[in-house]
DNA sequence: AAAAATTTCTCAAGCTTTTAACAAAATCAA
DNA sequence: TTGATTTTGTTAAAAGCTTGAGAAATTTTT
């Protein structure tokens, strides 16, 4: 890891790609994935996907391929992402509340161990309702509290626009180390805090310039 | 437009962003804004920001900047977003239900004009319920039906993984141009239907990613 | 009206990322 | 065991993207 000192932002986005279709050879029983197969599954070049592993390490076998199993776990090695991330969720409306209950963080290491809103108990009705069980919801005036309480290290901003740089100062304050913003607009934090504003308009606007031409 | 015969997909990226925080300055009621302010808010270099217009234009005022108004129209006239697009919503569960309320969509020219699910009628009163008002949701099977009648061009994926798949061939054969998947597997389309496939988990980690460092 | 200041636009240099090509190593077949 | 085949890992070339610097145009100041 000491011998190429630094990673394209690109091979970090596909290390996580390459993970979801090692996850959906292994469905199918696969123990084995060549470069050439995997980059045909991602639309990348196979000597990308090469050069992509090269930056951290060999870990295929020459004639063969890449073990899938040993693979995945190499490249969750080099996310990080081996050991339990926790999580909390703040603004428990439609977006907060899909979030919540979300299975594919389940599945991962992702641990939603906390749930924020304004209005925790006109919230908690209706979602529990909908699943079925008691969901614990948190007025927000707690978060910093229970954040640290909790060792949550990332917040997941899922309130509407207006209040959610509101928010993210808030998960600043709390000391947490990252920021997941799906709210519609941009959020800003200090240096320190790493942020990734994941807009649904903003994958539409992409997908449509494509399709203008 | 023809000046320059390919477009960087990062550049398409910014453009997105870029409108984002224009709509942010012109709700602070600013007319004008300098490639200077713009690149801080967007944390890029004032020469990308520059750099990423000229591909397409001169839309700046030397020793003045840019105009805001005029500007915002440039960049939904690039990306193709300065009419109507109608969208498609298969999988009404909870995210699906929280995209289909997803008031960022109202404000752009993002219209989503039917919603599917395999048990509309299960669905529906737990929707309506919760907006407070009845949504109509159509069985997958009216789905190549209603999309062509209706003139759909996009759909939005939102059924459990084992579904995603099926979903999109069904979208495929129902002539939509293009696919937001938000399921969290990678789905796959022919050539001449676009796909953005668009995980959270991939967005944690990457994020995870540098906080590991 | 002229000078100073500002800021875009353009060009080219510099840097990064991607891709191709090939040597090296392992597997597979005979 | 040997030879043929496969497929990785590496290097270097090619392509692509970002950045800096300066000319050109506009605004602001004097």
């Amino acid at each position: 890891m000491a011998k190429y000192s630094k990673i394209p932002e690109a091979t970090v986005r596909r290390l996580s790609n390459y993970l979801k279709c090692l996850d959906e050879l292994e469905s199918k029983n696969e123990k084995v994935v060549s470069s050439a197969t995997l980059a045909a599954m991602c639309n990348v070049n196979p000597a990308q996907v090469r050069k992509d592993f090269a930056y951290f390490g060999e870990f295929g076998v020459r004639g063969m391929g890449y073990r899938i199993k040993d693979l995945k776990n190499h490249i969750k090695d080099i996310l990080g992402i081996n050991r339990e991330w926790r999580i909390a969720v703040v603004g428990i409306g439609n977006l907060g509340s899909a979030i919540l209950v979300y299975k594919d963080f389940l599945k991962q290491n992702y641990k939603i161990v906390a749930a924020f809103d304004i209005d925790p108990v006109g919230v908690t009705g209706r979602i529990s309702e909908r699943l079925g069980k008691p969901v614990e919801i948190l007025h927000v005036d707690s978060l910093k509290e229970v954040v640290k309480q909790r060792n949550i290290e990332i917040g997941i901003i899922t309130v509407p626009p207006q209040e959610a740089q509101k928010v993210a100062d808030l998960l600043v304050e709390a000391e947490v180390k990252g920021i997941l913003n799906l709210s519609p607009v941009p959020v800003r934090a200090p240096e320190h805090v790493k942020i990734r504003n994941l807009f649904f308009t903003s994958a539409l606007d992409s997908l449509v310039y494509y399709l203008s031409k």
